[in-house]
DNA sequence: TAAAAATACTCCATAGGTATTTTAT
DNA sequence: ATAAAATACCTATGGAGTATTTTTA
């Protein structure tokens, strides 16, 4: 069309002028009517023509963008690192961090998602995360991602106030052994039946299961109405609300482990610092 | 990425393993980074993969839309005609025509843009136009654009209202020979200047010209204050402001050709059907 | 008749298939 | 040991080039 000539466009494209012609007329025969018309002058083009050139520009544009954006991407050169964490328990480790990372990559964007264990896994297999601040939940997404331990922390009882070993000042699993305990959903926080599962095992008993409860806040509410009892990592010690008391288990045995998953792939340096960055933070806590 | 496996996708998209192997590499290669992690179990996505996903998707939607949108154009199945036409004039042959073509193709949608010549020319060659209702000056087109004769008028001289002439009942266009002429600018009116040459050439002179002008506006100012005269299409008769005569010129050599242009190629039925109505009003009236 | 596009013909690159090997669990 | 991906090797199609013919202004 810029050119109104095969010849010299076909000179402008490096290409010899039959082959242009014939590469025209194959758009032509597939789309079932001429793109231009010919003459001893040279083509002039149809209305066709026009439409194309206007609704194929964009496209092709966009293309070009994505592929660039790519290929940066695949060079380790990205423009953002999208991370999901745990709003009770993560923050600790992840607020210090996201200063300190915005002075080594200040064009790096950094967006945090608040999310349930769940929503994470779901998340990441979407590709919707580059990174999951998870908890032992994690060791659940088996090989589907790459497994960091980032922290290992205590464990404690949540327990009705009223409870009779409430009143104790320490505790140890193998006293629960005779409680019922309940557990959130395994589509709320994926693995964490196993987890107080395997735990009790390494006591030398079977827990004995009695409900389960869509969030935390439930599942205290159940625990303080049914007398009943569960296990949580010792991050929310301080959150005990009325009617219920937590107490950090003696079992030296009993942890949970703090696991950071990332997508599979080659590593990208902004995304290694940051991982660097956040396990620094969580040893020195 | 569905799949999970090589062998699987390979059997969903009729093609050989070993064919998709060599294609997925062949991407991996060009981008520099690898999209899936090999393993006995089948394959992984990285998180290249699901970027290259995400930001391809709707390129290909887009395309396909486009590609849809224009084979449709192609087979005669267009959604829309742009008419371009001018205001002063073609409101006359127009108006009635878009409540029938409406009857016969309520699908199709019909825009109208009322622009002088010059702004019609360059809209058809851009490909912004489909048809462009034009007066004498579609002569300049050429051969850049189908043309068509819708109807052929009067012509009427321009005088200012003290002038001479404008005193008598009926003038010649001979009767002009020693008046200077006043035309709008080639770019506003391509054509204008060489159609009155042409005019006066048939009536045995050769006009005299002093100044151009921007618009039919500043035309009659400047003829009303210099006792200047120019030549118009007799739509205009009515048009005529205070300190303006216009007059019917005798001549019946002298005419104006209403003309429409419309794209190279294909003529979709709906845009001949637009055409046809068009050309018949224009004979009726 | 001259400029431009279309065709004829040839060649080679590449995409695809089959058979086989390598790899990882 | 088995399932899956990678490789080796071969074939055929299609895209590109050169030389030539056809078309039209």
């Amino acid at each position: 069309m810029e050119e109104g000539s095969l010849n010299r466009a076909a000179a402008r494209l490096r290409v010899s002028q039959p082959t242009l012609t014939r590469q025209l007329q194959a758009i032509e025969q597939e789309l079932g009517a001429p793109l231009f018309e010919r003459g001893s002058h040279g083509v002039l083009p149809t209305g066709l023509a026009h439409h194309l050139r206007e609704s194929m520009t964009p496209v092709i544009g966009a293309y070009d963008r994505a592929w660039a954006e790519l290929t940066a991407h695949a060079h380790g050169r990205q423009s953002q690192i999208r991370v999901g964490y745990l709003g009770l328990s993560a923050a600790r480790f992840l607020t210090p961090v996201v200063g300190q990372f915005r002075e080594i990559h200040p064009d790096v964007r950094l967006w945090l998602f608040d999310q349930t264990p769940g929503e994470q896994l779901q998340a990441l297999r979407k590709g919707d995360l580059d990174l999951a601040l998870i908890g032992q939940e994690g060791a659940m997404a088996g090989d589907d991602f790459y497994q960091q331990r980032v922290a290992r922390i205590g464990v404690i009882a949540v327990l009705a106030a009223g409870h009779p070993l409430a009143e104790k000042d320490t505790i140890s699993l193998s006293e629960l052994s005779t409680e019922g305990f309940i557990v959130p959903a395994e589509s709320a926080v994926p693995g964490r039946k196993l987890w107080i599962q395997q735990l009790c095992r390494k006591a030398g008993f079977s827990p004995q299961w009695v409900g389960e409860t869509d969030s935390v806040t439930d599942t205290f509410a159940r625990i303080a109405a049914e007398q009943a009892v569960s296990l949580l990592p010792d991050y929310l010690l301080q959150t005990a609300p009325p009617g219920i008391t937590l107490m950090r288990l003696s079992d030296r045995c009993a942890f949970w482990d703090f696991t950071l998953l990332r997508q599979r792939g080659r590593l990208a340096p902004a995304c290694r610092d940051l991982i660097r960055l956040i396990a620094e933070t969580a040893k020195a806590s």
